[in-house]
DNA sequence: CGGTTTTGACCTGCGC
DNA sequence: GCGCAGGTCAAAACCG
């Protein structure tokens, strides 16, 4: 452990939203929106509001020294690491392949794991997605879906758990980057930032 | 009627 | 090798 993996900002005049950040070890494409997104490392910090609209944007520069705290920072290991946790119910993210050294492990797609307090179980990320699962886990009194990005070219999927500890709390569980731009988040957005980027030419 | 959800069955990996 | 648990499939049901 030790070094944390900061989101990588997109290069001038790209938005966050448009712009698919180097693949692994971590990586996140769009986080949870119109909830109360919490920081899965910090539970100090649970309900904190977050301000999404510069992360979107670019405009926050997410540095590590302390001023400016990476808004996103999931705790990937438990969601990547080999051993399978048997005593949680949270435990997200079973690796594929043999655990054997030996062997090559197979690729695992990036995956973050977003901390939301939420009365809803489905949070509004702006992609549309389709559910196609429903598991009972052990040790948890509320079961997970797993859903996936209805787009055709689009492979991301997502898990959707309550905390068993925290009912109140979504566990929400990205696998994958969209390889395409967010309908909902362009349509809002599409006209501001074009106006965003005619100004900055000055 | 097309897209989504539900849900039981099936598959796969891991620990013992 | 076996059992358990997580993840996925797919048919049926549901819904706008």
């Amino acid at each position: 452990m030790g070094e944390e993996q900061l989101p990588i900002p997109p290069p001038n005049n790209i938005p966050n939203y448009l712009f698919t950040p180097p693949l692994p070890p971590t990586s996140f494409h769009l986080p949870p929106l119109l909830h109360q997104p919490i920081i899965q490392q910090n539970p100090n910090q649970l309900g904190m509001d977050i301000d999404w609209v510069s992360l979107l944007t670019g405009s926050t520069s997410i540095t590590n020294n302390g001023d400016q705290m990476p808004l996103i920072m999931p705790t990937v290991s438990s969601v990547t690491s080999g051993a399978r946790n048997t005593n949680e119910g949270e435990n997200f993210g079973k690796p594929k392949g043999k655990g054997s050294a030996s062997r090559a492990k197979k690729a695992v797609p990036p995956r973050v794991a977003f901390h939301t307090r939420s009365t809803e179980d489905v949070l509004d990320d702006g992609y549309r997605w389709r559910k196609y699962g429903q598991k009972a886990v052990k040790n948890s009194n509320h079961p997970r879906s797993y859903y996936r990005c209805t787009h055709h070219t689009c492979n991301v999927k997502k898990q959707i758990q309550r905390l068993s500890k925290d009912t109140s709390i979504v566990v929400t569980t990205y696998e994958g980057i969209h390889n395409h731009p967010c309908e909902k988040l362009m349509e809002t957005l599409g006209p501001l930032l074009k106006q965003i980027q005619f100004l900055t030419r000055f």
